[in-house]
DNA sequence: CCGTATCCACAACGATACTG
DNA sequence: CAGTATCGTTGTGGATACGG
């Protein structure tokens, strides 16, 4: 257990201070920074779409539930939709747009890092594949096909040409 | 753009509230759960080591750099390493521990999103595989080797049995 | 070079009460 | 049911100055 084990060496310079300015990392984290939007989000892709149901199941209070709503919807992450049952007044759920469905792998990714790290592999749920019922992990992988560890890995100028 | 998309539909009961108690998304948030953590990963993955890396290349202040490495260190995802250059007084490097560098999917994971979401597909470095030099991705891929997207997901209680 | 101490501003969150 | 308004507490982070 947690010997030290990677080493990723990147082809950048690090006096280059792009990392400021222009790291999609930070950017990512400007959108989602706090803990109650991953709760938020975590929630969405449970199948969550109305605001009582966010309130409940995330446990966060609802001033902050309303707000990380407003701000999710406001950052095209969430899509506020209006919608009627017949002889009901005009409701509003949540969904999550192609903006914020492909945040999956980010949550899943920390999921993983959760139940193998803080609750040593012991968490009642898991993610699955549907159609085969196995379950499903987040990996890294190249365009090539092959499998990543964090020793294969290089940080490099992106080329525009491929 | 940003049309809806995505329904993962759980099997799992809402009105169980595991989700406040034992979710393992809310454990890895707990552990790390600032921007600035993110930002101290960042460039421990890109091979920062000492102090002043860290503080000139995340661009936070000493003091929340300070913090930082003492936590992330204290949760076991960094380790401080004493060393000692022939001459030289005893220096201290971080390094990522085994723990610590399996947090690279979601690292890697938010950057994906934020180059695609937040930069237009505008990011001028990417992770690439040092063996053939392709781009990286993060991918959803069930233990039969299925690539899985949103739609193919189901979170269901674990089989202890696999 | 590697931090710590102090101070200040603002963000995040819960609790509570209230409105359409 | 779906929020907003207000308040108080704690967390996050920068600036600056100082010490090993």
């Amino acid at each position: 257990m947690s010997s030290t084990t990677i080493q990723m060496t990147g082809v950048l310079d690090p006096r280059e201070d792009w990392t400021a300015d222009h790291c999609p990392l930070a950017d990512a984290l400007d959108v989602v920074r706090t803990r109650s939007a991953f709760l938020v989000l975590r929630e969405a892709f449970y199948g969550a779409t109305r605001y009582d149901e966010f309130v409940t199941r995330t446990g966060l209070s609802e001033p902050v539930t309303a707000a990380r709503l407003r701000e999710l919807t406001a950052d095209d992450i969430l899509a506020r939709e209006p919608y009627r049952e017949p002889g009901q007044r005009t409701r509003h759920l949540y969904r999550l747009t192609e903006k914020g469905a492909e945040l999956l792998p980010v949550l899943a990714a920390l999921m993983q890092w959760g139940d193998r790290w803080v609750q040593d592999g012991g968490a009642r749920v898991e993610l699955r594949h549907r159609d085969c019922g196995a379950p499903v992990e987040v990996q890294l992988r190249c365009a090539d096909g092959h499998a990543v560890d964090g020793g294969g890995l290089e940080l490099a100028r992106r080329r525009r040409d491929r």
